[in-house]
RNA sequence: UGGGUUAUGGUGUAACGGCAGCACUACAGAUUUUGAUUCUGUCUGUCUAGGUUCGAAUCCUAGUAACCCAACCA
């Protein structure tokens, strides 16, 4: 019985062409312009173009589509290359649009000569005026019929700088009443005396995005140009511009880019919640980048699962925010280290045991044995989670209450007798007996808790600062409501607990390594630690069927 | 009022004229020294109206809805 994997559309697309022999081997391409960076929605861009690509052993270019050097920058060069390799994958060569200043030069004067492409003295206020709407033809540039000789000559000249920004673009000279907005005439060379990232100033003339990207799919033989939806009306000019120039035909296929809920995903956006302070910086742990889900905690192996999971298709979709956590959770449940940390604490007193005694007990790190044991103090006064103890307890309530027994992890059962409290009403300090006979791996069963909890010893105590996040918007779909996106975000996304008590193993922690703190989360430490001064980022949450319970109830 | 694209449970995604499946979510239960994990089960779906066919999510016709296109951005 052989499970029959379905195939994508892309991968159906791909078998064909292999099998019909268009193909021998197949070469995708992932072209980020360098103007900000990665997202959660790249990262599914990346593993489609790296993916399909290495499944039908075929290879993948990185190209950097840096054809509008006011915008572009080197840091933003360097970041896409560190989350491309984080994720795991390998490009075959890197190139630049850039690299290619020159052949697309010669291209547009190719076309010129053929009489397809003319410069425009027109202002773009008169361009645009000109271009008509979805439903009225444009009219003609006045400079269209321009002769050949002229074009040529001008065209030199804007290459030459002899001409101001905006003073003349180079056009394509298709039809201005086509139905294809995109095929009226487009503009395919501006004149930017600006300094680009690679090419210094040697040009003040700059392709536009639909003369560089296809030629440079081209130049490369890219054999499956892999882009988003809103890119399908371009297809018909990238499809001419081959044509035309008679180059080697690379295609473009479109699938429909990730949306997920409680997150904005355009680059326009995520700058502005960087440049505007809302968030700290591109790699905020809030924020959906891919550098910012690493400096959370996430891995890039939940990252590729979640990819793999959400499919390719063509339809518009939004992606629940839980099937990522899901995979995330899939990934750590297996690798994460178990360690104790009291986030809220208060003070737990055994009045019968021994004071000044420490023992050395041995708690597992985890479920599975290959994670291994450690060593954990344990004295007569811990610190334990406020939460876990209640005065009054409801029903089905496993925890301390007064009377309760519950088991401390990888230590004893203990009996609460009695608690403190202070003129306020708040619980100060909370009193119990253990039951020495109890020890964790003793083997004794007399005792039968419903409830664990975690704890730390309060001699032994180590300080961290802990940092919790929740999602950055308030809202499923920020981008689709009424007004400026920024009035839906989330005011608690962030909670900073600048004190909370860590088993002193943690002085140990390291930043590759993933802990699950006990029954509160998933925890990694942040870049900002220092010696002496331990930060830990929550990654996520446990799932919590009793929170849940309880505000179902209530 | 033009052109393009897409419609399958709450969310994604399969089916290629032949039993609408899988995952997430939600809910219920079992196990548990994490109210986690694990395991078991339950609910919910073919945009609408016609037609072709023994048989339609799939083919045809007509609608409807959503998204994209009028940057010297990509």
């Amino acid at each position: 019985m052989s499970e029959e994997k379905s195939l994508n559309f892309l991968e159906e697309i791909v078998e064909a062409d292999l099998a019909s022999g268009k193909y021998k081997f197949i070469l995708t391409r992932f072209p980020p312009e360098p103007n900000g960076y990665l997202h959660i929605g790249h990262a599914k861009s990346i593993c489609l173009n790296f993916g399909l690509a290495a499944t039908y052993g075929g290879q993948t270019n990185l190209r950097f589509d840096d054809t509008n050097p006011v915008t572009e920058d080197t840091e933003y060069v360097d970041s896409i290359k560190e989350d491309i390799r984080w994720l795991g994958f390998h490009w075959a060569n890197e190139f630049y649009a850039s690299d290619y200043f020159d052949t697309l030069y010669e291209y547009a004067v190719t076309l010129i000569k053929k009489g397809l492409a003319y410069v425009d003295d027109s202002s773009s206020e008169e361009i645009a005026k000109l271009k008509g709407t979805p439903t009225e033809p444009g009219k003609d540039s006045p400079y269209r019929n321009r002769g050949i000789d002229e074009n040529l000559r001008m065209f030199e000249d804007m290459k030459a700088g002899k001409y101001a920004d905006g003073e003349k673009v180079l056009r394509a000279k298709i039809d201005m009443a086509h139905s294809n907005m995109l095929m009226r005439d487009p503009i395919i060379y501006r004149i930017k005396h600006a300094h680009h990232h690679r090419t210094g100033d040697t040009w003040c003339i700059y392709p536009m995005y639909d003369f560089a990207h296809g030629q440079s799919d081209s130049i490369e033989r890219i054999t499956h140009s892999i882009c988003t939806l809103e890119f399908v009306p371009h297809r018909e000019l990238y499809d001419w511009f081959i044509e035309k120039l008679g180059i080697f035909p690379s295609h473009q296929y479109e699938f429909a880019r990730l949306n997920m809920t409680y997150t904005v995903m355009s680059k326009r956006k995520l700058l502005q919640l960087v440049t505007e302070g809302h968030v700290t910086g591109w790699d905020d742990p809030r924020m959906p980048t891919i550098s910012g889900f690493r400096r959370k905690g996430y891995t890039p192996e939940s990252i590729r699962m979640f990819a793999e999971k959400i499919g390719v298709a063509r339809r518009e979709n939004l992606i629940d925010l839980s099937l990522l956590e899901f995979c995330l959770r899939e990934d750590l449940n297996k690798r994460a280290l178990r360690v104790m940390a009291v986030l809220d604490p208060v003070k737990l007193v055994i009045t019968n045991y021994e004071e000044g005694k420490t023992e050395d007990l041995i708690s597992e790190n985890g479920p599975d044995e290959h994670l291994g044991t450690r060593h954990v103090p344990f004295s007569r006064e811990l610190w334990i989670e406020r939460e876990d103890f209640m005065e009054v307890a409801p029903k089905k309530w496993f925890r301390l209450a007064p009377g309760s027994m519950v088991r401390l992890k990888s230590a004893y059962v203990v009996q609460c007798t009695g608690y403190s409290k202070d003129e306020a009403g708040r619980v100060t300090e909370i009193q119990c007996e253990y039951f020495p006979e109890s020890r964790s791996g003793s083997g004794s069963t007399e005792f039968q808790v419903k409830g664990t909890i975690h704890w730390v010893s309060v001699p032994h105590a180590e300080t961290a600062e802990v940092r919790l996040y929740d999602r950055l918007f308030k809202v499923e779909n920020p981008a689709a409501e009424e007004g400026d996106f920024k009035e839906y975000i989330n005011p608690d996304s962030l909670q900073v607990i600048e004190k909370a008590y860590v088993e002193p193993s943690l002085l140990l922690a390291t930043m590759d390594d993933r802990y699950q703190f006990i029954r509160k989360g998933y925890f990694c430490l942040d870049k900002e630690a220092q010696p002496g001064k331990m930060i830990f980022n929550r990654t996520a949450t446990l799932k919590d069927t009793w929170v849940k319970q309880q505000s179902g109830e209530s």
